[in-house]
DNA sequence: TTAAATAGATATCCTAAGTATACTAGTATC
DNA sequence: GATACTAGTATACTTAGGATATCTATTTAA
């Protein structure tokens, strides 16, 4: 485990680097609305594209929030509308190559909460690390 | 970079391991409301944890909000509030060890951000990796 | 000694974000 | 012809968050 003590800021931007904003506040401004990051694991995680599935996969969700964030997301370019057939509209929302850089976050929010949640995550309430539950990351094809 | 046309599901959580609530659902029920993970930066990265200090820190953020959030973190225990002085008040929140383990995913968002939205956080407009930015990582003390 | 500034919050009001429910158009299936 | 699927819309309502002012207690400055 790390020590706060070594120093006074553990964890210090490089002095060199200018900020003009907080990269942390930028991308908030994108993904940090209700949903939108609940939205991102169905799509970029379980594949699930449609929007009746993710009607479904997320039934608290409503089809109006739904998709706002959907529209919010293919604007700033993480996702993308695929029509698969026009007239009945057969719509595929994909992650493109910048939402696939948001897996990451993804997978450390499943790993802070496979530890420290495991009580509402897991049947067992046996915490978990993020290897155990994504073996493949060890071994990538 | 990962492809994702290898397989149906790229990131399939280990088939055996029995689920009762998606971890990313769970912590996103914590850490989702507006301006909690701005907050958690101040905390835990620039370890700015008087309340007037933080006021000023996120100049948007109201006195009324930051407590509600102060307390929703401390009561999930991510942060607690350790009285310097009693009457009058003064407090200092700072980061638990389960908080502690927040900073991965705050580290994951920065590295989104200084890829992908370099033109609002860098003045030079370059895109950085997140170890250009905290050289630190890579040699731990 | 009185005012201003600091600390850590609260209270009130009001708008914006999100929720509930129902509904649309177009097509396929029973 | 009824039902159910597709991808959304429309309207009304509720709640979360923002704006602004205030609070108590203490220290500092004039």
């Amino acid at each position: 485990m790390l020590k706060a003590s070594n120093s006074e800021a553990e964890y210090a931007i490089y002095a060199a680097v200018k900020l003009k904003n907080c990269p942390i506040k930028v991308v908030m401004g994108v993904l940090g609305k209700k949903w939108t990051v609940l939205i991102l694991r169905e799509i970029a995680l379980h594949k699930i594209g449609r929007f009746n599935q993710l009607c479904r996969s997320i039934p608290e969700l409503t089809p109006r929030v739904l998709i706002m964030r959907l529209h919010e997301l293919e604007k700033c370019g993480i996702i993308q509308a695929v029509i698969v057939k026009d007239k009945p509209r057969f719509v595929r929302w994909t992650i493109t190559e910048k939402g696939h850089d948001v897996i990451p976050i993804l997978m450390s929010i499943i790993a802070f909460g496979a530890k420290w949640y495991a009580d509402e995550v897991f049947e067992d309430h046996r915490p978990r690390t993020i290897n155990e539950l994504y073996p493949e990351l060890n071994s990538p094809r």
